[in-house]
DNA sequence: TGCGTTAACATTATCGTTCATGTAATTTAT
DNA sequence: ATAAATTACATGAACGATAATGTTAACGCA
């Protein structure tokens, strides 16, 4: 409908002065008159000046943009995180673009490349973890970023913010065994993800810390759709698999787990101790209240988002990143 | 660490090409030899070319960049939305900013200045609809755009996708009434919306056309926030207003509502039948099976990427965008 | 043979800024 | 009084890609 863009020239031929002089006084760098930076200024305004980022994104570097690339913006925990790693650097006069990757390897290194392809200042990714190749690159082309929610523990120079997992592990664990449940069932996330494996460390070690041995088949993976969940809980029922408590990987699948229980007969906590990870109960509510490993992911997102901008603003600062968050127990309805 | 990145004149000066040739190959276009472009794309990948959108973007005047403008994507329904909008997106090689308005009026008008100042080819936005001057500013300033979700009723010009609430609401309040409820709470969200609008024009028709009176007191708006609508219906019940059916807003209210009904005692769908909107069931899983309204939000979400992908290839084109997508019920075990 | 055509590439201008200098006029310091 | 410094602006060159033309060699055809 409009004509075509006002740009700096127009202003620059309408007051007499060069490009150069309107760019300045419009950007309050130095040597400008305050009358000049004055008149300037009321003329952008009465012509509708909006300026160009791309062009001068192009010839600063900067384009005031992070990627954020996860698995999947649908699931509510990385919702959540989208959400405050947005709200962060808003406040930094940041906007973000976001990916996601289905944790595929392949959209993973697309993502990589499109983030790259467009100038982002900087990424904030939490990896598939499928391999390291896609975040060599990221290291290898320069650009700053940071992991979040996943790390790989054998190569601590891809920086990262992490929950303290295997804490989280711990704690959930040596609550149920010191409930008095002997036989913990572990539904697991994929284990070739970091957060899965430490939290099972922390599994493993409230075990020898109680003294008890650790059964392997109580330790289960289960997939990321919902029906998996459900299907898995449904064979160890009915294959009469002994354990009493349930540490489920996240929240999600401990309600699943619950819904199956329930449908069983079963009563939660009477007959089965369930306790979650993630405790995005306080967004999500649901009809009853579960017990949860609370991992702060106000705190995760937003020293992932300082951490970046503390890169891009310190390109030469050689400070390692590898921060980790501490996480507790909340205790509801669904243990006693 | 690495030096600067890979350019196309790099990749020219090593091909011995000019970078013209370069650019032509790797986009495919023509007077380029096989063998030559088969090279060229070998070498970009070896030397680990990205390309930098910027510069072409400044040069073709376009960005392969949608805004996404919601209220929170933590929310799971624009969780889903966002989540099918970036699929659909990518799928024409687009990459999407996503900013949060959180319903506010000013962070909306931000937002927009923020997505024309990227230079996005296209905005994708869920109106706070506390007024129509950010909308307005978007359709003078060319930019275009669809609605998504909610709808200026008495502004038509403005285009948009959305789903049909008012056959929803008819729907729901029917269903409730033809399962014997003469009283049927309804658990609106905020008036200003459209989509709380239209629904309860859905929920007054189904009355009307069974002959039952609308009862005005039973018509209650929540606040967004958790804590709103267990304080609401915890009231409610102690007034012991009287209603059995309950139709809420969103999915999320009604699992809060299902929650203190559980609390004090109550059954569902024995005591209370309980149906939401949206059907986020099948991604947010929760231990009892919400009778719900289905809102293809896949749909609405393709659609309005179809849609400002159609604007943005037919700029001359006048063509007007009022989409209504069907929903319809699906019944599980919150009502009988 | 000669001229037009085509294939395959090269050149140049340009997008709208901002960076790195350059310069004239004025002010300050000695 | 004169060199030095400062103020307030101008100039030209990028940034890295692409659009619009140019160019060259090989080929076809009468």
């Amino acid at each position: 409908m409009e004509g075509r863009k006002v740009t700096l020239k127009d202003l620059a031929t309408r007051a007499g002065l060069s490009a150069n002089t309107i760019s300045r006084a419009l950007k309050d760098k130095e040597d400008i008159a305050v009358a000049t930076r004055q008149m300037i200024k009321e003329l952008a305004k009465e012509m509708g000046y909006v300026g160009n980022a791309l062009a001068g994104s192009l010839r600063s570097g900067l384009t005031k943009t992070i990627a954020v690339i996860v698995s999947d913006v649908a699931n509510p925990h990385f919702g959540i995180m989208v959400k405050e790693i947005e709200k962060s650097a808003r406040k930094h006069n940041y906007t973000i673009f976001i990916i996601n990757t289905e944790d595929d390897y392949e959209m993973e290194e697309l993502a990589i490349y499109t983030a790259i392809g467009k100038n982002v200042d900087a990424i904030i990714i939490c990896p598939s973890q499928r391999g390291t190749d896609n975040i060599r690159f990221l290291q290898k082309n320069g650009v700053p970023f940071v992991l979040i929610g996943r790390r790989f523990k054998e190569e601590p120079e891809f920086d990262y913010v992490i929950c303290d997992d295997e804490k989280g592990g711990y704690l959930a664990t040596k609550h149920l065994i010191d409930s008095g449940h002997k036989r913990v069932l572990f539904l697991n996330g994929p284990i070739r993800i970091s957060s899965a494996q430490e939290r099972l460390e922390g599994y493993r070690r409230a075990h020898e810390e109680a003294g008890l041995p650790v059964h392997e088949d109580l330790i289960v993976e289960v997939g990321a759709s919902a029906g998996d969940t459900r299907l898995i809980v449904k064979q160890l029922i009915e294959q009469e698999a002994q354990f009493t408590g349930i540490f489920a990987f996240n929240d999600v699948i401990a309600w699943e787990t619950a819904y199956v229980l329930n449908k069983y007969g079963y009563r939660i906590p009477e007959d089965y101790a369930v306790i979650g990870f993630d405790n995005i109960q306080s967004r999500i509510f649901i009809p009853f209240q579960l017990s949860s490993v609370s991992n702060s992911k106000g705190k995760m997102s937003k020293r992932a988002v300082d951490i970046v901008l503390h890169k891009i603003n310190h390109p030469e600062s050689e400070q390692k990143f590898n921060e980790i968050i501490d996480t507790k127990l909340v205790l509801r309805e669904s243990t006693k």
